[in-house]
RNA sequence: GCGCUUGUAGCUCAAUUGGACAGAGCAUCUGACUACGGAUCAGAAGGUUCGGGGUUCGAAUCCCUGCAAGCGCGCCA
């Protein structure tokens, strides 16, 4: 209809002699309803160059339009400043819902926006080192619904988790469990959380069972080190250490993983570093950084053929980040040598940029049935991290090391979200390492359930700063929003139940006839099941899930308010009415588990 | 000090990216069907969109400026 109207629009510009300028023309849905159904500021926009009043050309563009022989098209009205509005007849409406009925969840509001296209999402990739926090939560809720968005337009998705396992804080990790299961006194910097001393009675009996029983566990953890062959952790640390540490991330890593899964996200790939590493990608990144001359060197900047992208000073090795707009050059190699986070980082972001890698991991989902493998070919299009406020003095350079090795400008994308705090009875739980007092999402999950808690964090723009009380929203738990939602799926399911045993099941259109749908809550319905792909279109341009969470808001309470005052199976309803109704129901179930799904949350049959 | 993000009803947040009278939930007050599920519906009240300038047919949105908050500004990750 959209592009019906628009077409039509720009026509009649051209047989009125203006210049259509499309780019500027806008056609919406107005807020107010008696605003039409559609509305156009192409008259106020062009009315200067048309040389007219702004509303002396509506009029005419009004009569144009009127004249076209558009279908549904009731009748134009000139309004306000000289907005065309247009009134369209309930058909066009019961034509949309008749599209619903047709393609289903599955097939309804889908785009192919994003057809042949590869979009590699990364998202969370909170350090192994403790249970997830709320950043993790927020940014696990978001990325995994972006990337259901990305998959609902169209592109091929893969999502990742990305291991840091290599780090000076692992070994600090590492450390401090050790400390806790010989009884030492914790490193000062090290990790002071009591899930460490659980952890790390959990690691001492797991020794203990291996040792066939008793056993001194700083004794045993040394014995399992030696034993271990951990020559691939280069920490420069104890054995002992080292396998701590190593235990420890899978430890983490499980708990995290189990957090995420019962929130309903999940990733195709969780990159270790250490894999990385061995791969040799760090080395021949670094070679290719080293050579100006690679495909990487972007025209606009003009370069010498025999300057390389790294500088040696003060006996380490910089990157020349600032030619790519970052505040200063990064340094690579630090002068003892040893390479800092930045170098294996851009190795990573590099690797996902590599097809074969990206297709081996959509096997893997498809394997798991999550997708469809139609195979891809050439560079992965686009690469988006999901950053954490505290992050966003990284992406300049990460950006400027991406296009000197190659990859387009725009292929690289950071999203910035403002931080999360948990809270407990209205006071705010510092995130503190030392003192190791937090609230972890397990913990909020465990209190509300993963609906309520994964909806918490879908509610709001990711620019936002976000403070979610886990007492305040037990406490409102009844209340959630997410509820209500899925109270109308399933009070839809129960009149689905209900038209089954009575033997009057819908049946969708032609068969069908939709004009009863006319009612002032009917229309409701039908105009807010009618923007859901406009509104999957805009929530994925925008990076922006919150906007699906809202709509399924709105489908929700157009609902409620249609069920409260239209009767279904009633016996007075003539089964012309209660057949269409029916229909605009089942509609409505449709879009509200489309919209559910994006959102990661379920839809229920029955609460 | 510089940079990024933000400032909207008592509270938590929306607002089709420049559109028409700024909308929801919670909290407060008042009502509703002997009911296809009341976890619902209707109504009332609540606003100088942080302040001040500017741009234009039109500004919460764009520009300038001031104020306030969060984050960042390491040879940490």
């Amino acid at each position: 209809m959209e592009a019906v109207l628009a077409g039509a629009i720009s026509a009649a510009l051209t047989r009125l002699g203006v210049d259509a300028d499309l780019s500027r023309i806008g056609l919406e849905r107005p807020a107010r309803t008696d605003h039409g159904d559609w509305s156009t500021n192409a008259a106020l926009v062009h009315a200067k160059g048309a040389g007219m009043a702004p509303r002396e050309l509506a009029q005419q563009l009004a009569a144009e339009l009127d004249g076209a022989g558009l279908p549904h098209l009731e009748r134009t009205e000139v309004a306000g400043p000289g907005f065309v509005n247009l009134h369209l007849a309930p058909s066009w409406l019961h034509e949309v819902l008749a599209g619903v009925l047709n393609q289903g969840a599955e097939g309804y509001a889908r785009h192919d926006v994003g057809a042949g296209q590869t979009v590699s999402l990364e998202f969370v990739s909170a350090n192994p080192t403790g249970p997830l926090h709320a950043g993790g939560g927020r940014w696990g809720a978001f990325g995994d619904s972006l990337a259901r968005l990305f998959r609902r337009c169209g592109y091929d998705t893969v999502t990742e988790y990305y291991v840091n396992d290599l780090g000076a804080q692992v070994l600090l990790f590492g450390q401090s469990l050790l400390a806790r299961l010989t009884g030492e006194p914790v490193p000062d910097d090290g990790y002071h959380g009591e899930y460490v001393a659980d952890w790390a009675s959990e690691l001492a009996s797991e020794l203990r069972s291996r040792a066939g029983g008793e056993g001194d566990p700083s004794l045993l953890v040394r014995d399992a080190a030696l034993n271990a062959g951990l020559a691939p952790i280069p920490l420069g640390s104890s054995v002992e250490a080292r396998l701590a540490a190593r235990w420890g991330i899978e430890r983490a890593l499980r708990d995290v993983r189990e957090t995420l899964e019962s929130m309903n996200v999940s990733f195709s790939h969780w990159q270790h570093e250490s894999e990385l590493a061995e791969s040799g990608a760090m080395d021949a990144v670094l070679a290719q950084l080293r050579t100006a001359e690679e495909p990487g060197a972007q025209d606009a900047v003009e370069r010498t053929p025999d300057i390389s992208w790294t500088y040696t000073d003060d006996g380490a090795e910089w990157l020349r980040t600032t030619e790519f707009g970052d505040d200063k050059d990064r340094v690579l190699i630090r002068s003892g040598g040893e390479p800092t986070y930045f170098l294996p980082d851009i190795a990573y972001h590099d690797a996902k940029f590599s097809a074969e890698r990206f297709r081996r991991f959509r096997r893997q989902d498809s394997a798991r049935g999550e997708v469809d493998d139609d195979g891809t070919s050439g560079e992965v299009d686009l690469v988006i991290d999901v950053l954490g406020a505290d992050h966003h003095g990284y992406v300049a350079r990460m950006a400027a090391a991406m296009q000197m090795l190659g990859h387009p400008a725009e292929s690289y994308e950071a999203i910035v979200g403002q931080n999360v705090t948990l809270m407990r009875d209205g006071k705010v739980i510092k995130l503190s390492k030392r003192t190791g007092t937090m609230v972890e999402v397990r913990e909020l999950v465990d209190a509300v359930g993963p609906d309520v808690a994964r909806f918490a964090f879908l509610l709001q723009s990711i620019d936002s700063r976000q403070t979610i009380d886990i007492d305040l929203l037990s406490a409102q738990a009844a209340e959630n929003p997410v509820f209500y939602v899925q109270y109308a799926h399933a009070r839809i399911a129960s009149v689905a139940r209900r038209a089954e045993a009575d033997g009057v099941a819908p049946v969708p259109p032609p068969s069908t006839d939709l004009s009863p749908l006319a009612g002032d809550r009917e229309l409701a319905l039908l105009r807010a099941l009618e923007v859901l792909p406009s509104v999957v279109e805009i929530a994925l341009r925008e990076r922006a899930p919150h906007k699906v969470t809202t709509w399924v808001r709105d489908l929700a309470a157009a609902f409620h308010g249609f069920y409260h005052d239209c009767p279904i199976l009633h016996s007075e309803v003539s089964p012309e009415v209660r057949d269409a109704r029916l229909c605009l129901t089942e509609g409505t179930r449709i879009g509200l588990a489309i919209g559910l799904d994006l959102l990661g949350v379920d839809a229920p049959e029955a609460m």
